[in-house]
DNA sequence: GCAAGGTC
């Protein structure tokens, strides 16, 4: 009797289908390495019978690595791994000694029918088992098929006895495609990862991964999460306004009610809208609707939307409830946990599925009704032809599954109910008010039936407070009616779940993969997990996607990974040559790499050197960061700038000067310390805040303005409140004092380079509330020295007009800050309208004769 | 020590 060797992927698949196919009558055994068994029976076989041996491997037999020589990191240049470096294909898994169990169970066999997964990854282990199998078996007869391939599309009898009654032949090009993948994502992978890993290993000591790996599917990943911190950090919130109505009619308690235009962005249009509407004191009802509507049962579970309730249900990550997951299937409690299909086979046991958690006190009483009343049809979800949903197996209880195993298997139960269950319906009211010449609405929802959400309390409609009865034309009297300001906010760090959803969108990864994806990010050090499983950036992970997109932003986009499976599919469908199809993916990459290491030592050094203090050490700590309040760093190389290294942010500071950090003191808008420019010893200096630099804080303000041009009401550093009069010389320019200069004090001109230095020796000297009655300049105070006053008398205070006051004459002189001197423009003849400072307007009504005289006294 | 894809 001729012998049938039957291989699937995985062992729970090769007893599945050997039990239909020998109608439950075979024997089975445990294959050499454990892992695997052997289910034999006697059947019939192209016409004749024969003995089946049904058996099956644990995934892809083999994978593809370097040959030894190329994997020592210290010896080989990571480019010639793109081509020069030969590859191998090395037993997957050497515990398993899959090769040599396909071998033991193959030798004398006729035939090989491969059952493997009706995947592209499927039919590329279909031909590393016929590599296997193929020398030790039995040559067939000449022209004789013995290999055969058989194609299902769900694990149900009539699929598995159509595929045995129609077998093919395995699919060499689609196993192709995935030899390519296999080569492309070694080469690529692991160069850029050694070349990365190497170069910046060697030169930062505080990069918290001994490992800076880089892939098609995990840099994608990372860059997701890094995408939505930059959304976040680049936010600017927008001020809006809203009208909120209050009515009520009668002794009822007043309904809130929503504005029909819902929000406007410009407050004087706003009060306009609230006017408009105060203009009536009655809420008139113009409509009121009721609808039914519902709430859709879940479609069967597959495993992503399972990883996505695991997150953020359960608060357990993708790689946990995968390991919860697996022990449950071995275990019994649960089907298959890797698949995509959303849909249930057309024969799947539905009711005894339910029956069999007819007794389980959680759910009992509603398994029970359905039981009674009769199972809703589940809704038509997708079927991926791989594997059935994840249903429950058979009742558990939570002493017999553990904490972990229990939510999980809890979850996954209530889900498969809720699948055959009623919608939930609820009642959708709706009132239409109108309120002078606006439209508000208020609506409520009373449910009517809970349906499926009986299971699922989470997604059920809550009770709310019903909505009083009304009719179209009755009135309400309005209680309240304002404008109210809010704010638009940043969004939040991405969740697992919305990166899950992400990925499944773009084609990252597969089922089984992206928990991996996720996983490797995390251990990676590029993102950690914080409250809510939401998945932040860490400095290296923001760094390195930063990195990327400057250099190559091709390598981080999730079209990184689909463009070149459209290329792989190609070789699937027969119409481009495996070879020609990877050198050209390869020489795309190659140039990527050479790019990528050529940019990276000019460009990410300076990224990194600003986060990572490199071994030779530039930049030191100056001053706190007002978002997070670390020390920001100085970079004196020029262009010289800020960094906070936490928040991954460089703020400008003015150049050609040196700054220091001025006493601590912080900016009062954004708490940032301020730091002193000075353009040297004889110059000119004045504090600015690092971050209102680059960010003026208000409409009159530009780029690059420090505190002396700031127009803060307020703030004791401000032009407002340091500012003392008209520059001398130019037209736009304000006199501010200097309050770091004393003893040798002086005052600067905010726009060009006129410094007036006066009150030497002076104590103490501040800017008044109060100006001068003659040119409108601010008076200042001044304490002397007591044995250098130039005061009569040996006074040593005295307020007054650094212009006008015939006591101040003597102290003031004019300067320049540089070396240049200026030609004097005007003297006598000067115009006037020498509005005094602080950041006003000049009045050029008033003619300060004044001004124009102590001009020429200067010059 | 590296990728991504199977699976245990």
């Amino acid at each position: 009797m001729r012998t049938v060797l039957m291989v699937a992927e995985k062992p729970s698949l090769a007893q599945s289908i050997a039990r239909i196919l020998s109608k439950g009558r075979c024997t089975s055994r445990k294959g050499l390495n454990g892992a695997c068994s052997v289910h034999e029976y006697t059947g019939s076989f192209q016409g004749q019978s024969v003995r089946f041996k049904m058996t099956s491997v644990c995934g892809h037999v083999m994978s593809l690595d370097f040959i030894g020589k190329y994997n020592n990191w210290d010896k080989v240049d990571p480019a010639e791994l793109f081509s020069k470096a030969p590859t191998e294909k090395k037993e997957a898994n050497p515990k398993l000694n899959m090769v040599k169990f396909l071998q033991v169970e193959a030798r004398g066999c006729d035939f090989v029918v491969l059952w493997l997964d009706c995947d592209k990854e499927g039919e590329n282990i279909c031909f590393e088992v016929l590599d296997a199998v193929q020398p030790v078996m039995n040559k067939g007869g000449v022209r004789e098929q013995t290999v055969f391939r058989a194609k299902f599309s769900s694990i149900t009898d009539t699929d598995i006895w159509n595929a045995m009654n129609r077998l093919g032949e395995p699919n060499r090009n689609e196993a192709l495609s995935v030899d390519a993948r296999q080569e492309l994502d070694l080469r690529i992978g692991c160069a850029f990862t050694r070349f990365q890993t190497k170069y910046f290993q060697g030169k930062y000591g505080n990069l918290d991964s001994s490992l800076i790996s880089f892939g098609p599917c995990q840099t994608p990943t990372l860059g997701f999460c890094v995408e939505r911190h930059d959304k976040i950090q680049s936010f600017k919130p927008e001020t809006y306004w809203i009208l909120q109505a209050k009515v009520f009619k009668g002794k009822d308690s007043p309904l809130t009610l929503d504005w029909s235009r819902v929000r406007v962005f410009d407050r004087e249009v706003g009060q306009m809208f609230v006017n408009l509407a105060k203009t009536s004191k009655e809420a008139k009802v113009e409509a009121v609707s009721q609808k039914e509507k519902t709430k859709q049962r879940p479609q069967a579970l597959n495993t992503v939307e399972m990883l996505r309730v695991g997150s953020s249900a359960l608060g357990m990550g993708p790689q946990h409830t995968m390991q919860i997951a697996e022990r449950l299937y071995t275990q019994g409690y649960i089907s298959y946990p890797r698949t995509e299909t959303t849909q249930y086979p057309e024969n799947f046991d539905l009711k005894g599925t339910l029956r069999q958690q007819a007794n389980c006190p959680m759910w009992a009483e509603e398994v029970k009704a359905l039981l009674s009343a009769g199972l809703n049809r589940p809704r038509k979800g997708s079927d991926a032809g791989d594997h059935p949903p994840i249903t429950p197996m058979r009742a558990a209880s939570e002493g017999e599954l553990g904490s972990d195993g229990w939510r999980l298997y809890e979850y996954i139960t209530r889900h498969f109910i809720a699948t055959v269950s009623q919608d939930c319906r609820y009642l959708q009211t709706t009132i239409e008010f109108s309120i002078g010449t606006e439209r508000f609405s208020c609506g409520g929802k009373t449910p009517i039936s809970a349906g499926y959400t009986a299971l699922m309390p989470w997604q059920g409609v809550p009770l709310e407070e019903a909505l009083p009865t009304c009719q179209p034309g009755d009135a309400f009297t309005v209680d309240e009616i304002r404008l109210v300001e809010r704010q638009t906010g940043p969004p939040d760090y991405l969740t697992e779940a919305e990166l899950i959803t992400l990925m499944e969108k773009h084609g990252i990864g597969t089922d089984a993969s992206i928990p991996v994806h996720i996983n490797n990010i995390c251990q990676r050090n590029y993102v950690t997990v914080e409250t809510g499983r939401r998945l932040k950036p860490t400095n290296l992970g923001v760094v390195l996607v930063h990195g990327y997109y400057k250099i190559d932003a091709e390598l981080v986009l999730p079209t990184i990974r689909s463009a070149v499976e459209k290329q792989l599919s190609l070789i699937a469908l027969g119409k481009a040559n495996f070879q020609q199809v990877l050198q050209h993916a390869l020489d795309i990459f190659r140039r990527k790499f050479h790019y990528f290491v050529d940019s990276i030592i000019r460009k990410q050094t300076e990224l990194m050197e600003v986060s990572f203090s490199p071994i030779a050490a530039t930049g030191k700590p100056l001053s706190r960061c007002g978002k997070c309040h670390r020390f920001m760093k100085y970079i004196q190389a020029k262009p010289s700038r800020l960094h906070c290294s936490h928040c991954d942010e460089t703020y400008n500071v003015p150049q050609n000067g040196a700054i220091k950090l001025y006493k601590e003191l912080r900016c009062p808008l954004d708490d940032f310390e301020l730091v002193l420019w000075t353009s040297g010893a004889r110059g000119k200096s004045y504090p600015l805040c690092p971050y209102c630099f680059s960010n003026p804080p208000f409409r009159d303000m530009k780029k690059g303005m420090g505190c002396n041009e700031c127009t803060h009401p307020s703030c004791q550093h401000s032009l407002s409140a340091l500012g003392i009069g008209q520059c001398v010389e130019c037209d736009s320019g304000v006199l501010v004092l200097d309050p770091t200069s004393g003893p040798k004090w002086r005052m600067a001109c905010n726009k060009c380079n006129v410094v007036v230095h006066f009150f030497e020796h002076a104590h103490k000297v501040q800017v008044s509330q109060d100006s001068c009655e003659v040119c409108d300049a601010s008076l200042v105070m001044v304490d002397f020295n007591k044995a250098r006053t130039p005061l009569p008398g040996g006074e040593t205070q005295h307020t007054g007009c650094v212009f006008c006051d015939p006591l101040f004459q003597d102290a003031v002189e004019l300067k320049h800050a540089t070396m240049r001197r200026t030609a004097h423009r005007g003297g006598g003849a000067r115009r006037g309208g020498r509005g005094r400072g602080r950041g006003r307007r000049p009045n050029p009504k008033k003619p300060k004769d004044k001004m124009a005289a102590l001009a020429a006294y200067f010059v």
